[in-house]
DNA sequence: TTTTTGGGTACTGGATCCAAAAACCGAAGT
DNA sequence: ACTTCGGTTTTTGGATCCAGTACCCAAAAA
C-alpha cells in the first residue's frame, strides 16, 4: 500500500530528537556538567515551543543527564567519582546478563552484525577517530542488548549506557590508548556469543566493564 | 502570615501526585490492562488541566506501567509471561547487588527499622491484609535499597519494582498463602545484612526472587 | 451484500498564555 | 562599605487554545 512506503517519512517525534540532540552535546561535552538549561533557551534554538522541550528536558532528567532544582530549572548532572561508582556498580551485572542471554539466544544472524560492528571499532580506534570509535560502541553494545531479547533489560541498559557514555569520552578523550582494552575485550565478547558460552560472555563482559570503570577512575582521580 | 500556612497544602508536586495515584490503581487493579487511559478524563478526574497530567502519562509510560500508541494515546499496559519473565530476569540481579551492598555498608541503624517493617509484615500476613502487606513490602525493600546507599541503583529498582508489584499483586491475591515464603525470606535477608555477609544476602535475595518468579509463574500459566 | 468514501467526532501533540516563585538589581539606611 | 528592603525581570509550572490525525458510522457505489 501506498501509506506503508510513505508512513516513515515522519522519522521520529519532536521530542526524541531533542533528547538526541542535547545527549550527545552533552557526552561530548558541548554542555559541560553544571551548566543551566533554561526551557525557552532551548526552544529558540530548535525553533520549536516550550512544549516538546519540556518533555524532553524530563526524559533526560528521568535518565540521570540532567538534575532538577524544584522551581529553579534544570542543569547538566555533575560527573562526579560517585556517580561513575553508582553507574558501573549497576553496569556490570547488567551487561553480563545482557551477554549471557545474548548468548543463550544465538540468532544466527547477529554474529556477522556485530563483526561489522568490530571492524568499524578497529578502523575507528586505528584512525584516532574518538567520535566514531564512540558511535560504533554504542551501536555494538546496542547489538548485544537486542540480541539478549529481552526489551526491558535493553531499557534500562540504554539509560545507564548513555550516563556511562559521559565518563568514557572524558576518559578516552585525556588519554586515547584505554581504547585498546575495549577493542580486544569486544572480541572476545562476540567469540563466546558465537560458542553460546553464556558463563563465558558474562565473565568477560563484566571483567571488560570492570576493567574500564578501574581506569576511568584512576583518571578522575587525579 | 496566612500565606505560609496554606502554601505547603501544596505538599508534592502534582504530576507526583497523579503518578502515585494512576500507579496503585494499576497495581491494585482498577484500571485493568488495556484500558484506554485518556488525557481529559484523567484530568477531570482530579481537577487539573492536562499538562500535568501529560507528564504523568509519559512518566508511567516510561517505567512501563502504560504503553502508548502514537497518536491513539495510551493504555494500561498488558500483563504477559514473556513481561514477567523480563522484569525477574533483570530484578534478581539487581536486587542482589542492592542486598550485598546494604550488608557492604551496614548503616547501624537500619536494622532496627528493618524489623519493625518484618513485623508489619508478619502482623498484615496473619491479618490477611494483603494490601496493607504490599505496602509493607515496598517499605521493606525500599529500606533495603536506601541502606545500598547507590541512588541509581534505587531508581533502577523502583521503576522495575513497580512493575514486578503488579504480578505480585495478582498472584497473591488469587493464591494468598503464596506469602510464607516470602516473610521467612526477608527475614533471612535482615539477618545476613546485620552479619554483614554481602554473599550471602545476595545469594539468599536472589533465591527468594527466583522463588517468587517461579511460583507466579506457574499461577499465570494455569 | 460488501466495499469504499465522505463527513463528523474525539483525541493527541504542539503553541501560547498566565500566574507565581525565584533570581536580580539598585537605592536607601546603617 | 555593607546590608536590607522593594521593585523588576526571568523562568518555571499549570491552563488553554488550535491544528492535524485517527476512528467511527453512514451513505453511495460496486
Amino acid at each position: 500500500m501506498l501509506r506503508d512506503s510513505l508512513i516513515d517519512i515522519q522519522v521520529r517525534a519532536m521530542p526524541d530528537q531533542l533528547v538526541q540532540a542535547l545527549e550527545s552535546a552533552i557526552v561530548f561535552g558541548e554542555l559541560p556538567a553544571g551548566t543551566h538549561v533554561v526551557e525557552e533557551e532551548v526552544a529558540e534554538r530548535y525553533r520549536v515551543s516550550r512544549s516538546p522541550v519540556r518533555e524532553a528536558l524530563r526524559r533526560l532528567e528521568r535518565d540521570g543527564m540532567l538534575v532538577r532544582d524544584e522551581r529553579r530549572g534544570v542543569r547538566v548532572a555533575p560527573i562526579s567519582a560517585r556517580d561513575l561508582d553508582e553507574i558501573y556498580m549497576c553496569r556490570i551485572p547488567l551487561e553480563g546478563l545482557a551477554a549471557a542471554q545474548a548468548a543463550a539466544m544465538h540468532n544466527p544472524d547477529v554474529i556477522p552484525r556485530l563483526n561489522v560492528c568490530l571492524n568499524d571499532l578497529e578502523r575507528c580506534f586505528k584512525s584516532g577517530d574518538i567520535k566514531g570509535y564512540f558511535i560504533a560502541n554504542v551501536a555494538f553494545t546496542d547489538l548485544v542488548h537486542n540480541a539478549a531479547a529481552n526489551s526491558t533489560l535493553a531499557s534500562l541498559l540504554e539509560g545507564i549506557g548513555k550516563r556511562a557514555l559521559r565518563y568514557r569520552y572524558f576518559a578516552y578523550s585525556t588519554a586515547p590508548d584505554l581504547v585498546t582494552a575495549s577493542v580486544e575485550g569486544s572480541r572476545e565478547i562476540v567469540d563466546m556469543i558465537s560458542d553460546r558460552n553464556q558463563t563465558g560472555a558474562k565473565k568477560v563482559t563484566e571483567k571488560l566493564i570492570e576493567r574500564s570503570w578501574k581506569t576511568i577512575r584512576n583518571l578522575i582521580d587525579a
